[in-house]
DNA sequence: GGCAGTCAAGTACGC
DNA sequence: GCGTACTTGACTGCC
């Protein structure tokens, strides 16, 4: 069991997500901005390590503008050292990468330029995974996209779609429930059909539930995660102070997430607090994690 | 220097 | 049919 948190640390002072319009768009500009965003994963990634966090989402806007047609940049070949460095390091510490395109990224869309877009999007995600010489243990994170009410012409759309990806993609997307259209069954029938893992997301259950126990979801969703794709990730949240709110929790319930972790025994898995407060919340979860059995420390 | 408008991209839903 | 929520700040032009 990893602990981890999603793309901005507010600690340290630097982000690795620093972006530009598109209209500045130079190879200069694009060059410093993606210097200064590699520098500071690295910081980032020393910051979680001194703090027991070994896992993280890495923003998809660490090269911006990778997958538009105006770039033509081989960021790839320029920074190939500062790729590896990070690589090797994730891999010297026995970290777990993941990261989560955004909700422009629609596999199953009736728009053809949408699924290009989206396989663009894909491609750069994996080469950046790639270029760092992460294995396929480290994922890529989608939902299932638009239902055009027609859920299951559009789950079968997504299955096809699947199938034809470059093996690129295929190797490290999985797919998550989300909070209002595809729950967690739904995610597990199109693993099914096309042996995609299926990452659970703990908040999203709430509030679009599968009618499964927790342990039940967990016990299927284990199954889908073959021995090379790694033990499941789970993103974990919950309600924001306004329930009505679909929005993420600002700052972490301890007694929460204690009973979650209580609940899950013993299922082994990396967690992803998609809390407000990022870093904060994930030190606390980790001060408690360290109790529980499944927890991995690295000594090194 | 500070402010307000805007930013590559999609879909669903409420009014 | 339009604005807003997902999220999410921060870039940029204008004063």
């Amino acid at each position: 069991m990893r602990i981890g948190y999603p793309c901005i640390n507010r600690s340290i002072g630097c982000k690795s997500s620093k972006t530009f319009r598109l209209n500045s768009y130079s190879e200069t500009r694009l060059r410093e901005i993606v210097n200064n965003n590699l520098k500071c994963l690295m910081k980032i990634l020393k910051y979680n390590k001194k703090n027991h966090m070994l896992f993280f989402r890495i923003t998809s806007d660490l090269v911006p503008f990778a997958s538009h047609p105006v770039c033509e940049f081989d960021w790839q070949g320029y920074f190939s050292n500062e790729f590896g460095s990070i690589g090797d390091y994730v891999r010297e510490n026995d970290m777990r990468i993941s990261m989560h395109p955004d909700q422009f990224n629609v596999l199953n869309s009736k728009r053809k330029d949408v699924v290009e877009n989206s396989v663009r999007e894909l491609i750069y995600h994996a080469e950046v995974l790639d270029t760092m010489g992460l294995d396929r243990t480290h994922k890529i994170q989608i939902h299932v996209g638009g239902m055009y009410r027609d859920k299951k012409g559009s789950m079968a759309r997504f299955q096809k779609r699947y199938k034809s990806l470059d093996i690129r993609i295929k190797k490290r997307l999985v797919i998550e429930n989300d909070h209002g259209m595809y729950n967690t069954s739904d995610c597990l029938d199109i693993s099914a059909k096309t042996g995609i893992p299926v990452l659970f997301d703990f908040f999203h259950e709430s509030l679009n539930p599968s009618g499964m126990s927790l342990k039940k979801s967990l016990k299927l969703i284990e199954g889908t995660w073959k021995r090379v794709d790694g033990i499941p990730m789970v993103d974990y949240s919950h309600h924001h102070s306004n329930p009505a709110s679909k929005k993420h929790a600002e700052t972490i319930k301890i007694r929460d997430f204690h009973k979650f972790l209580v609940y899950t025994r013993p299922y082994d898995m990396d967690i992803m607090l998609e809390i407000k407060d990022k870093e904060k919340s994930a030190i606390r979860a980790v001060e408690l994690a360290r109790k529980d059995s499944r927890f991995l420390i690295v000594h090194r």
